[in-house]
DNA sequence: AATTCGGGGTT
DNA sequence: AACCCAGAATT
């Protein structure tokens, strides 16, 4: 029996799909994330919920091939949070490398801290307990809620938001930033919310729905002919329509900002042996103005410490 | 709602 | 050189 036809708008704006065609989406995806789940170690079903945890963290913006590496070595050093929460911040930052965006390395550390004093060094289950943990936003705590303990939980990443653009909504891409018309399209798509089913089939669907953008339906040159949806993908019917928000988007700027100095003043502190003097880290020949900036930055946000004793002063990764 | 916050591989 | 990546916190 031939399948029905698709339209090019299979869900109205601000519209619910039919539950017929949530279905075989889901069940199809799923099915697939069966055979071709990529092998990842926070995976595994020996991973600890901790172990979840710090991969939903450094998995925040940063690829899969550059977290894990450093996340087993994590996990080798400091197996649990009460472990972790014992760290040196100095360590947790060398540690974290070149991960980027080092302020979410401190604030996994205040985290494992807060799983030690508020719930006895276990990770919690509950939504709002796990909301309440530095570092941990709506996605992450969806996220370890599914990944870590089955619950049925709406993950609403990057990956999940444009598969559910081109699948259902006929789009290219999501909109730039999250809306909640995204939030309730995912949600309608989660088994046991809309259609039935079991906590088990909708931490499925978010592991295979992420797993689908993150591999096959890709942002740059999605690999439709590997795509187990592509017989009822809108995009496809409609023909591939370009992207409606290009050109809106911001283009974030890397070279000569604070960011980069930041970093730059970062890499060089993770890798001295001792204090830095004040005279090292002028020499990284960005402006002195912006030097002072972004040191008395990183002062502020945790990530050095200053000792004003000598002169010239000097920079270290902080210490507890 | 808009900004800030790294870093590196891909196109 | 622009784009993208399992986002969160702050303003």
């Amino acid at each position: 029996m031939p399948a029905p036809p698709v339209p090019s708008r299979a869900v109205a704006p601000g519209g619910a799909p039919s539950a017929e065609l949530v279905t075989r989406l889901v069940e199809t995806v799923s099915a697939w994330f069966d055979v071709h789940a990529r092998d990842l170690p926070w995976r595994r079903p020996e991973c600890s919920a901790w172990g979840v945890l710090v991969s939903e963290v450094m998995l925040q913006q940063t690829p899969v091939v550059r977290v894990e590496p450093v996340w087993r070595e994590w996990l080798k050093r400091w197996p649990d949070a009460a472990a972790f929460a014992a760290a040196e911040p100095a360590d947790v930052l060398r540690a974290w490398g070149r991960l980027g965006y080092p302020r979410r390395a401190l604030r996994l550390h205040e985290c494992a801290r807060a799983i030690v004093e508020r719930h006895g060094g276990e990770v919690p289950d509950d939504e709002s307990l796990l909301r309440a943990l530095p570092g941990v936003g709506e996605y992450t705590a969806a996220a370890v809620r599914a990944f870590a303990f089955g619950r049925r939980s709406v993950v609403v990443d990057t990956n999940v938001r444009r598969v559910l653009a081109r699948t259902l909504s006929g789009t290219a891409l999501p909109p730039p930033h999250p809306t909640a018309a995204e939030r309730e399209l995912a949600r309608s798509v989660v088994p046991g919310f809309v259609v039935p089913g079991s906590d088990d089939a909708a931490a499925r669907w978010a592991a295979a729905s992420m797993e689908l953008g993150a591999v096959v339906c890709t942002a740059r040159s999605p690999r439709c002919g590997e795509c187990p949806v592509a017989g009822l993908c809108a995009w496809r019917a409609a023909g591939y329509p370009g992207d409606e928000h290009t050109g809106r988007r911001r283009t974030q700027a890397w070279h000569g900002t604070d960011r980069q100095a930041r970093g730059r003043i970062m890499a060089l502190l993770r890798d001295a042996v001792g204090p830095v003097p004040l005279e090292a880290i002028e020499a990284l020949e960005a402006d002195r103005a912006q030097l002072t900036r972004c040191l008395t930055s990183l002062l502020t946000d945790g990530l050095a410490t200053e000792d004003p004793r000598p002169d010239p002063p000097t920079y270290s990764l902080p210490s507890r």
